[in-house]
RNA sequence: GGGGGCAUAGCUCAGUUGGUUAGAGCGCAUGCUUCACAUGCAUGAGGUCACAGGUUCGAGUCCUGUUGUCCCCACCA
């Protein structure tokens, strides 16, 4: 076989890898009853979107544990999908036939989704493929969309047993309605801003009296529509009034004075303009009085024909000449500034108007109480369970949730009406054809579509084939994990729950794992208009996935927002460059070599047991992490296993070895090298899928794919406990040279003769040569009681000895006193703080036992590291 | 008005159920062209864990309050 590249550079395999995947089926989801299914649902991307960081980093967390999951051993399936995303896509559509300079309108229905299906097809697969160079693991045979024939049937049943259990219903409300995408939206769809406004104060003239009462608005137009004006009905100001009739200018009609609790005395001038048709309070006030509700704006935007001379006219032009007119009869008494909360689409930005229209509503209260109730029963769990609060939040508080939308690319409404009788008829699956009340053949299907998110809402089950009793459905449901951003719970968590308890009786997620948003260097939030979005492709094509996943979720604490940036970046990808390189070195040095393919029988040196040691500590700490989806410290776990004991350590301690004449211990160095290396490129798999079964592929031993290998478990038998913690003093021994060295300028290159006062002789002789190599030795000499003064020596206390470095010209002997003077005020002040918790009654007695014979030990270690630094004091 | 987050090294952030001498990356300082890697190695400086109380033998961690800051929801026309 080849040897490794030199230098590392994903672009070399990075392509082919995921191909060899998708050849050799890994990602393919089997219904094994001898396995334990594990399935998640990724949350589909918007068909004929372009992944950005974001995806990135959702994608990156799903594929993370689905690849844990899959080397444990479980059946996973991981489901892919694309959303049609209803709204968003058919804004795009339009966009684009108004460049072409007609409209969705001028084509009809037909045409125009003829047109939207072709531009489906030549964008839907762009990010599936971006999807593909994450290295995401999904079964891309189940590929599914929001849609498709399987997704459809779903939607329509969900429909249908909504409506025959009265809860989903077709009324007149306050809607939030764009003007510009001529829809009605949900409420969570509206994005609201404080936007710089006016507060104008208009004088309405009293019927049969000279007096007028003043109200102020921030929407002039809209008092064209006005059918009453209240006031609270404890304020004395108004109090004569109430009852009165209003002529309302600009119009021939006579409106009421109105008595409402509604009113806030407090704001403005104590009296309201109530328009029912255009104002969410003034409807509530209007059922309350009865008024009459006078819907005065087209759904362009522009004024109706009950708007008299203002009729035809855009909503702000109208707001103009409102004023203008009123300016005109000496009514307008003033205006004021006024910044206020406007609520925009979310998908175009326009200012939205609160309008009433008939639409078709689902009834959340009733069904939002198991959703809560499964959610405290912890039948779904929320990772961090804070969100655990938002989500009670949201859904206590829910309305009614408007699904219907003036739109055309989405789930037609599954209604038919009756031309003869207006009966509405709703069927799970064929559409009728004749009315069930009046034999009438007359019918026509409601014209709009359904919110995007009532499809999505059924996603985890809808694509396993619900409401058929598929096999996929019954091993793979409920589903285990969910993977999304916290924005995404009011609109898709929320609804999944709902909609999946409703019907399937079963939570459709396990867990719900929440992250947050990736922002730019300096906490932004990223956005197109300014521009400091950073791609996930360029990141890809520049330094590879393993790096851009690396960063997206290394130093990332669950539901936390993170920062991107060029630097963290580069940090990932140096540290895979890292694990490129040593493992060039293992495989430069087992090349050629009879290499045991295992550590049985092998006598391992303390070296050995120590990484091995430490390995194991890893594999737990790793797992455990994973487990509880703290990718971020299982990332940190590895990353700092590999480079500070793996590379600085233990890759130095087996080089006098590995360039030493025992050929036995080199055998057995270089199969400890290798069982290392492997078991952290497994542990390192899920979240560096790219690189690790690159270099898994070279391995002298190694079996098929990585990504099919169990993953690294615990094995007591390798944890070796305390031989490790023996070997921590040897390191601990080697960094107190390197000190000595640095402190007294003594250049590296420089060998020094080492003379140790220890008890750990057979430990030191049996690393002899390690401690000469790494410490930068020439030798050493084991002494009872210290060098006599004239050596000129400098000295350091560690665990296991006291080191005496005889540096001649070099050492300052004044220095040298202070030097050992701050240690031993150091150990003075470990001394102290020991020796207040141990003259502590209380501590002794409710402390665990554990932890007060540590800390003797302890004051027990300080006290002889005291005596000999007071000991060398007088020797100098 | 309601809900939630955050405040730890110069910067960005970790810190699992309270328990060694509070960590990492980047940056900084000094020194290293040692045969895997300068995308590197070694050594080091740098923290009253926002503030004030409380619980506890013991608090960065739990409780109460204060200050600052960010987000979500509601929406006084």
């Amino acid at each position: 076989m080849e040897d490794m590249q030199k230098t590392y550079d994903p672009k070399d395999f990075e392509d082919k890898i995921y191909s060899k995947w998708v050849e050799k089926g890994c990602f393919k989801a089997k219904i094994d009853p001898d396995k334990v299914p594990f399935s998640v649902m990724m949350p589909p991307p918007n068909v004929t979107g372009q992944l950005h960081i974001g995806h990135a980093m959702d994608e990156t967390m799903q594929d993370i544990v689905v690849r844990f999951k899959r080397m444990q051993g479980y059946s996973v399936l991981w489901q892919p999908g694309v959303d049609h995303a209803s709204l968003a896509t058919e804004h795009k559509i339009v966009e684009k036939l108004r460049a072409e300079g007609t409209t969705k309108e001028a084509l009809g229905r037909e045409e125009f989704l003829r047109r939207a299906w072709a531009w489906k097809e030549q964008y839907g697969g762009r990010i599936v493929e971006q999807l593909k160079k994450l290295g995401s693991s999904c079964d891309w045979d189940r590929l599914a969309f929001t849609m498709d024939e399987k997704c459809s049937r779903a939607v329509r049943e969900a429909f249908f047993r909504l409506y025959e259990a009265g809860l989903i219903y077709r009324g007149s409300r306050i809607i939030n309605w764009c003007p510009d995408c001529k829809t009605a939206l949900s409420d969570e769809e509206v994005v609201y801003s404080e936007d710089a406004g006016h507060f104008w104060h208009f004088a309405y003239p009293i019927e049969g009296s000279d007096e007028k009462i003043v109200i102020a608005t921030t929407r002039p137009e809209t008092m064209l529509g006005d059918t009453a004006v209240a006031v609270h009905p404890d304020d004395k100001r108004y109090a004569h009034l109430v009852g009165k009739t209003i002529l309302l200018p600009l119009t021939d009609r006579k409106i009421p004075i109105v008595a409402d609790g509604y009113v806030d005395p407090e704001f403005g001038t104590g009296a309201v303009k109530i328009t029912p048709a255009h104002d969410p309070n003034d409807f509530e006030v209007g059922l309350r009085h009865k008024l009459p509700m006078i819907r005065v704006m087209n759904d362009d935007g522009t004024i109706n024909e009950l708007g008299g001379e203002f009729a035809g006219l855009d909503r702000y032009e109208a707001r103009e000449r409102v004023v203008e007119a009123m300016k005109t009869r000496g009514l307008l008494v003033k205006v004021e500034a006024h910044t206020h909360n406007v609520g925009h689409c979310h998908r175009c930005n326009a200012t939205l108007e609160p309008i009433v229209s008939k639409q078709w509503f689902v009834a959340m209260r009733t069904l939002a109480k198991p959703a809560i109730d499964a959610v405290a029963k912890n039948k779904t769990k929320f990772t961090p369970d804070r969100f655990a609060k938002i989500y009670y939040n949201w859904l206590e508080n829910i309305r009614d949730w408007c699904i219907s939308r003036q739109l055309w690319w989405g789930h037609r409404i599954p209604v038919w009406y009756c031309a003869n009788c207006g009966a509405e008829i709703v069927t799970p699956r064929v559409d009728p054809t004749v009315c069930p009340h009046c034999n009438c053949t007359e019918l026509t299907q409601d014209e709009d579509c359904l919110d995007t998110w009532f499809s999505s809402a059924l996603w985890p089950f809808s694509t396993l084939g619900w409401p058929e009793e598929t096999p996929e459905f019954k091993y793979f449901y409920p589903t285990d994990v969910l993977v999304t951003g916290y924005d995404i719970i009011p609109f898709w968590v929320m609804r999944m729950m709902v909609s999946g308890l409703r019907y399937t009786k079963k939570v459709p997620f396990r867990d719900v794992l929440i992250h947050g948003l990736v922002r730019d260097e300096q906490g932004r939030k990223m956005s197109k208009s300014l521009g400091n979005g950073v791609d996930p492709l360029e990141v890809i094509e520049k330094y590879g996935a393993d790096s851009l996943r690396l960063a997206l979720i290394s130093g990332v604490a669950p539901g936390n927002d993170t920062r991107m940036s060029a630097a963290k970046i580069e940090a990932s990808r140096n540290f895979i460059n890292k694990v490129w390189n040593a493992s060039r070195f293992v495989l430069m040095n087992v090349k050629g070599t009879d290499v045991p393919p295992s550590l049985d029988g092998l006598h391992l040196q303390p070296a050995d047991r120590w990484i091995i040691s430490r390995l194991m500590a890893t594999v737990r700490e790793v797992t455990l992490a994973l487990k509880k989806y703290d990718l971020g410290i299982a990332a940190d776990r590895i990353v700092d296993f590999a480079w500070n004991d793996f590379c600085d350590w233990y890759i130095e301690l087996s080089k006098p070895v590995l360039y030493g004449e025992d050929q036995e211990k080199k055998r057995q160095t270089l199969a400890v090298l290798l069982f290392v290396l492997e078991t952290t490129l497994k542990l390192l798999h899920p979240f560096a899928p790219f690189v690790t079964e690159e270099i898994y592929g070279y391995l002298p031993h190694a079996k098929g794919m990585i990504m099919m290998q169990d993953f690294p478990r615990y094995d007591p038998k390798l944890a070796y406990r305390e031989e490790a913690k023996a070997f921590e003093g040897v390191i601990e021994l080697i960094k107190a040279v390197r000190a000595i060295k640095v402190s007294v300028n003594c250049p590296p290159a420089k060998k020094v003769r080492l003379y140790l006062a220890t008890d750990a002789k057979r430990l030191i002789t049996a690393n002899k040569n390690s401690i000469l190599r790494l410490a930068g030795a020439s030798d050493i000499g084991f002494v009872e009681n210290g060098l006599p003064a004239e050596e000129k020596a400098v000295s350091q206390v560690t665990d296991i000895a006291h080191i005496f470095v005889p540096l001649g010209e070099l050492v300052d002997l004044e220095e040298e006193r202070v030097r050992l003077n701050k240690e031993l005020e150091r150990v003075q002040g470990e001394i102290a703080r020991a020796g207040s918790k141990l003259s502590n009654q209380n501590f002794i007695a409710k402390a665990p036992k554990k932890l007060v014979e540590d800390e003797r030990a302890k004051l027990e270690k300080f006290l002889v590291m005291k005596k000999k630094i007071e000991d060398q004091l007088k020797n100098l």
